[in-house]
Parts: C-alpha cells; sequence; structure tokens
DNA sequence: ATTTTTATTGACTCACCAATCAATAAAAAC
DNA sequence: GTTTTTATTGATTGGTGAGTCAATAAAAAT
C-alpha cells in the first residue's frame, strides 16, 4: 500500500526510533531491524531512506542537536519577550545567559531517551567524523552563544565560557549516566556558578532564575 | 613455552593491551583478538583468563579507575608532606581541595587513550550493571573527597561539591572529545572556580565549626 | 618416571546483523 | 491502458567476531 510523499515521514519516523531505541537499549548497539520495526517499516526501507545504518544514527544526533538550538532560540526570544524593548541595560546580558543555561536542561531536552542517545553519540563521536563534526559545531555554538553574553558580563569571558559549557557538558553527563529524568535544580546549579564567575567584574545579580 | 605463574602477568597485559586498543580505536568495538595480539598472546588465552570480552573491559574500568584513586592519595599525601606536621591551619582544606581536583587532570591520567577509553566506558557504565556500579563507586568518591574538605570551607558543601564533581567530568569529557592530550590549564580552571565557589559562602580562614 | 597441573594455541562453531536484491504493488505519467 | 516511477517487503548473502574445544607442551608433584 504505497502512498507517495513518504520519504520525509519516514525518516522523521526513523530518527525518532533511533533515539527512542538508544535510549532504552542505553546502546549504540541497536540493529537497524529493531529500529525499523519500531518506526512501523521493514529493515529494507530504513536502508533505502537513509543508506546505511550510520547515516541514520547521524540523523538522530543532528536532530537531537536541532533540538539544543531551537530550545536556545525560544529561551532567548521569550526572554526578549517579557523584558521587553526598552527594558533596563543591565537585565538584558544576564537573563540571557540564564536563558541560555536553562535552555540546555528544559525537559524535553532532559528526556532520558534523549540523554541516554546523546551520552552514546558523544562515544560515536569520537570514531566517526562526521559525528565528531556534529559535536564540535555543537560545542562552537554553545562556546559562541555563551561568549556573545559574557563579553559584556565579565573580563575574561573566554576562560569563563570553556568553564560554563564544560560545567553544562558535565550536568548533563551525570544526569545520563543516573538515567534520571528532568532535574529543575541542574539549572539553578549551572546559573548560580555562572553569577559567581561573572561577580569579579559585573554587577549585582538580583535574578538569578528567568523562568517562571 | 609455558612457564607458571603467568597469571597475574598476563591480566595485566590485556588490562593495558585493552585500554590501549579502546584508546586507538576510540570504541568498544574492539575484538578480544586485537586486544590479545597487542597483548601477546592469543585470543584463546584472554578468554582463558578473562572468561569474556564484558569482564576484560571491566577489569579495564576498574584499573582507570585505580589510576584515579592512586593519583588523589598520591597528591593528598604530598600535599600532607610538604605542609608539614605543624603547618598554619588555613593552609590545610584549601591545599587538599585542589590536590583532588589536580589529582584528576595529572598527566598519566590525562593520557589521550585513557581519556578516551574512559568516555568509552561512560557508554558502557549505561548498559552494563557491573560497569555502571564502578561508574557510581567513581562518582561516590569523588564526591566523598570534595566533600570531605568542603565541608571545612563552605555552608553549602553538598551543592559544591556536586557541582565541582560536574566541572571535573566536564572538563575530562571534553578532553576525551578534542583528543588534545594533557592540558595544564584544565587543573588551574578548575580549581580557580572552586575558589570562587567556597568564597560565595565563605568562612573564616581557620578552623570552622561542623555546620550540620 | 609417571602423573597431574598449568599454560597456550588456533581452528571451529554458532549466532548475529548490515547491506543487497529481486519481487510486488500502488500511484502517477503518458 | 500502458508505462514509468515510487514505495515496500523480507529472504538472502557475506562478513564478522565471541566463545569453545581438543590438542600440545612445559613445569610441578608424586
Amino acid at each position: 500500500m504505497p502512498k507517495v510523499g513518504m520519504e520525509p515521514a519516514r525518516r522523521a519516523a526513523l530518527v525518532a526510533a533511533a533515539i527512542d531505541e538508544i535510549g532504552e537499549a542505553r546502546s549504540l548497539d541497536v540493529t537497524v531491524a529493531q529500529i525499523a520495526r519500531r518506526a512501523g517499516m521493514s529493515s529494507g526501507l530504513a536502508h533505502h531512506y537513509f543508506g546505511g545504518k550510520e547515516q541514520m544514527l547521524i540523523a538522530a544526533m543532528r536532530h537531537i542537536l536541532a533540538g539544543f538550538g531551537q530550545s536556545v532560540r525560544q529561551g532567548l526570544a521569550q526572554v526578549e519577550a517579557q523584558s521587553g524593548p526598552q527594558s533596563g541595560p543591565q537585565s538584558g546580558p544576564r537573563a540571557r545567559l540564564c536563558a541560555i543555561i536553562a535552555a540546555n536542561f528544559e525537559d524535553h531536552v532532559f528526556d532520558r531517551h534523549k540523554t541516554s542517545a546523546w551520552l552514546s553519540f558523544y562515544a560515536l563521536a569520537q570514531s566517526t567524523p562526521e559525528a565528531a563534526r556534529l559535536m564540535r559545531l555543537y560545542q562552537r555554538r554553545l562556546h559562541s552563544n555563551l561568549m556573545h553574553e559574557l563579553r559584556q558580563l565579565c573580563d575574561a569571558p573566554t576562560d569563563t565560557a570553556r568553564t560554563l559549557a564544560a560545567l553544562i557538558d558535565g550536568v548533563y553527563l551525570r544526569a545520563a549516566v543516573a538515567g534520571t529524568g528532568p532535574d529543575p535544580a541542574a539549572a539553578h546549579r549551572v546559573q548560580s556558578t555562572a553569577m559567581l564567575l561573572i561577580k569579579g567584574s559585573a554587577v549585582t545579580p538580583d535574578r538569578v532564575e528567568t523562568n517562571d
């Protein structure tokens, strides 16, 4: 019963199934057949659309990465909107910094399957050049996002950005290992550390949280 | 040409070879035959001594973990020795905290093969109960080591310890991903963050009352 | 000197899985 | 209505690798 124009839907289904399967198995050692079955199709079709297992995993990684990015953009837009176009000059970068941090710990990013899959992708990135490229892309983007705000908040922005990025990754990593779901304390922990790090050369920290 | 009493040597050789092989392949997908060959023996012998691939990987993980522990003990002993038995009261916990942090970034711990292998072990710990146990052991030990000093240095030691542990793991993770060898800046970055964190809840420079 | 124990090998088995492919069928194009 | 394109299946192939085992040999024990 072939319907036409199935390709995008099937690709999306396979990507979602791959993340779930990897997240549930807590390992990259999942078969194409398992993923395809979960996505409601035959293994042959999975190969037809992705050409191979590796490319499917890359696509899954890219999908999670896109989720991170979307989360950050959404968080920033929200801060922009709620503070208004003529808000005080000092609330801007600080609130945006907190929003960037919070974005990495939002519930849909902190989903058990996704954290577990992401941890597996760290392993993949070690041995697969394309996965390594994506990982670097993620790291550069996070660093650049942090830098954009930190330049206005402290006088050693590069060092501070590196520290914060490592802290974000570390907190996320530990959550992935623990396998516990979303943890509201995670974002707060990183945010207050961020405030401490910039305190040396910045204004008083009035509000630490941006999400109400 | 069987010599007697080979078991310990062969086990050690296999563990070392496993770490090197995993570290070089940057993946857990190494064959027992490869490891055995690198260790200078047949695949059969590897199975004979370890019973299976998984147990060999566990042993390798345990070996790296032991290296961490040794590094910490050594660092602490060194601090103790150089400050002397009747040194000033304020140099103690702070110096020991720094030593614990530095221990995690010493050259032999920061070895390329070991960082890479350790990253792979994160993946293993997700799906293998015994590896998960070892990972928890590592985390508990690190946390407990940090706590021991932080209790004397700040009044939210648990939170601070969690943050520092995540930061240490994050910095180590990023080094593993980057694949660059030992980085002298790594320890320093974590140490100065630690100083900031305990300054946030500053205590009197000398002995402090137990807060719980 | 014989027996037992320990060390060691590598060929073999068995299972698994990625990738291929020929076959089938619905839709679209002509 | 015929042809072409797209979707889909699942059996098959080919390669791989973990784990087993029987055979061999040196050392130790008797």
